[in-house]
DNA sequence: AATGAATGAGGGTTCATTCAT
DNA sequence: CATGAATGAACCCTCATTCAT
């Protein structure tokens, strides 16, 4: 409420094109995050950006549009962060993979707002095959090179593991971590999801990376 | 008239109240598992179970409490399932453990019509406080149980681990393979998933469990 | 208004598949001839026949359907009315071709409510194609008939006329005063109207047709 | 930069109002003639013109205003056509008639577009009182002039014919016929109307007008 | 003079719910 | 019990109109 009471004193009625896209994009995050996808409505929408019912179709066509560019925004958004996280973490395979999940719960990436976007959609792909091109699991090149890095992290430490599995077991511990922070902040807070990997990594791979100790459990 | 019509088909024009509402709850599990949650209406409900309209309300009151109690009927077959899977499973913690594991990737648990009803509703909990005390992650007495046999196996082997993690962990990995399985039965079979979250146990606990191979890398 | 209460007292609130749908058809043509095609919106219809909104959609599935159908029912109609004056005139032609154009200014045929129904039509024609399979001018057999009629009619009299031209020019002047007759009642009587096509007939045919006298000009 | 995009396309941004409001006026006969009235909108006719949404707005204040002068416009040029026609007719009675018809199906009276548009407005007639003075069949004056040519014919030729009767019924055919040509060019082209007309001329008024042949029946 | 972003009333349609049968 | 015709609120979308640029 006082948000919009801001935006009406402070802002112009016309805005630049791209501007009020990803306003409205926006503001669709928060209504997914705050209704349900199925319960964001074009109206919820407006009413979360401050602004008229008939914009959004004035600038996506549609609302069907709308939400497939705030999927899109999402996706690609996550994508960016990883890859640009991936080029700076020095050439240590070990800090590649570190830097690699802690982009996961990265305050940006992994805010609850954020988060309800991608299940609302997850849950949505068996019916909508649009969906699932643009967000099945994460996306190929992520798996590819978490993959890449497991495997050589793996012949380093000649550890007697299968390297695929772990890509994949860590890939979903942290899906599963995601929705454990959506559900409930107290359940499982960025802190103690990322200890929670890193402990799994450490017992995975002991000469890579060091125990970790929890709060709960330290004495 | 009426009996004619009823004798055609060969079924009973009434059952008895508790059928009807299994058989209605089913097709409600199948309609999302089909359209999704928000393409889930009462007709197509009704179609999915070859009856009226008018018999969802008649049987239970709203549309709400259909979506309700499909979510509770799913929730409590999974507690009843890993329940008696813990009873079956022996003495040894190890065990025991795997029984909990194995009982997420039964074929019953995680076909798809229900993953997408698990999924559904997970993804609505935050704007329908009404659902999380329902499915808020699984539930305590889960959490409680995996992390005691965690705690026990830790300490019986000695490993350099926290068992509150690795328990989280565990938990949250067997989520993100159901979403694995839920997005494309190619990327992740049940098979494969137990190949991941046992890979896993070995790689943590390699006292108790076993290496495993997974085709893709066996040589 | 005093139509919708009588329906409101008298009439029962379920009715018969096809009652209801000719129900709404009616009040379909009423609503046409009262606020022109354009300004026929699913509520005007719905007033007029005392029902709900949702009802239309109910029985045509979209409003388009129920125009298709309106204007359906009154080609057919039409066509009906025709066919059976042809039948019951006799075997002179001269008695047949009067009977044809008699029906085209029979109360029930002629009255505004349709002919408001067969311009309304007549003037998307262009950029609905739809429309004009369904009601190109008339029809080819009334075409075809008045033809023959005329053809006959004109061997029999030895007239120097084209009978072909002879048939399209009393179609297009009965046309051209259902216009009249539906811009203005007093412009154009049903009487009126008669006596200009019988007043040509006996211009042309002077051997078939006896003179009119027109009040207007009598004596 | 303003500028730079008018000079691009060679049109100077500015035109004289007049131009303006007629440039807008011949869109929405196009727009008319192509979508129907009915589906004819602001963006339709700004598009058509290529030009933006506001400036109907602008120049005509209400898209009402725009159809009213729209109308007007066509009821105009019609009644200036047939009042010059008429003029350059010579003495004959005869000639004077004929000219009055000839009008009717010149090119550029009778071009589908045009005839769109009277039949547009006409359909409309019954619920826009203001329509309805604009162009009640055609207008007074010319039905007045129609009938003072047939009497004079009828009585130069002592023909047993009541001359408003046949007038009214003139002008009903020739309006019937546009209908036939707006339809479909096949069915009836402007050669084929004029010879239609003519041919009923001959047959009432055989010593002031010849037999007409047509191609149809033509030995 | 001309543009086009923004508005909001009203359009067609869907759908949970009611109720007579 | 079961049906399905009927309702009406709420949905998405269109479009005439306004207004800052």
């Amino acid at each position: 409420m006082t948000m919009q009471l801001a935006d009406r004193a402070g802002k112009k009625r016309t805005l630049p094109k791209e501007k009020r896209r990803t306003q409205l994009i926006e503001a669709t995050i928060r209504s997914i995050a705050k209704n349900g996808l199925s319960d964001t409505t074009i109206a919820t929408v407006a009413r979360e950006a401050g602004l008229s019912q008939g914009i959004i179709n004035l600038h996506f066509t549609s609302k069907e549009r709308l939400l497939l560019e705030t999927l899109t925004f999402v996706v690609d958004e996550y994508k960016l962060h990883w890859e640009k996280a991936l080029k700076r973490a020095g050439d240590e395979s070990r800090d590649q993979l570190a830097a690699l999940i802690e982009v996961d719960f990265l305050p940006s990436i992994c805010e609850r707002n954020k988060l309800a976007v991608w299940f609302a959609f997850w849950s949505e792909t068996k019916s909508r095959p649009t969906y699932r091109q643009l967000c099945s699991g994460r996306d190929r090149d992520y798996d590819q090179t978490m993959h890449e890095l497991c495997a050589k992290i793996v012949s380093e430490g000649q550890y007697p593991l299968d390297a695929a599995l772990v890509a994949d077991g860590l890939s979903a511990m942290a899906i599963g971590l995601w929705l454990d922070m959506l559900l409930g902040p107290r359940r499982m807070s960025r802190q103690q999801a990322l200890k929670t990997v890193f402990s799994h990594l450490a017992g995975l791979f002991p000469d890579h990376f060091e125990p970790v100790q929890s709060e709960r459990s330290a004495v």
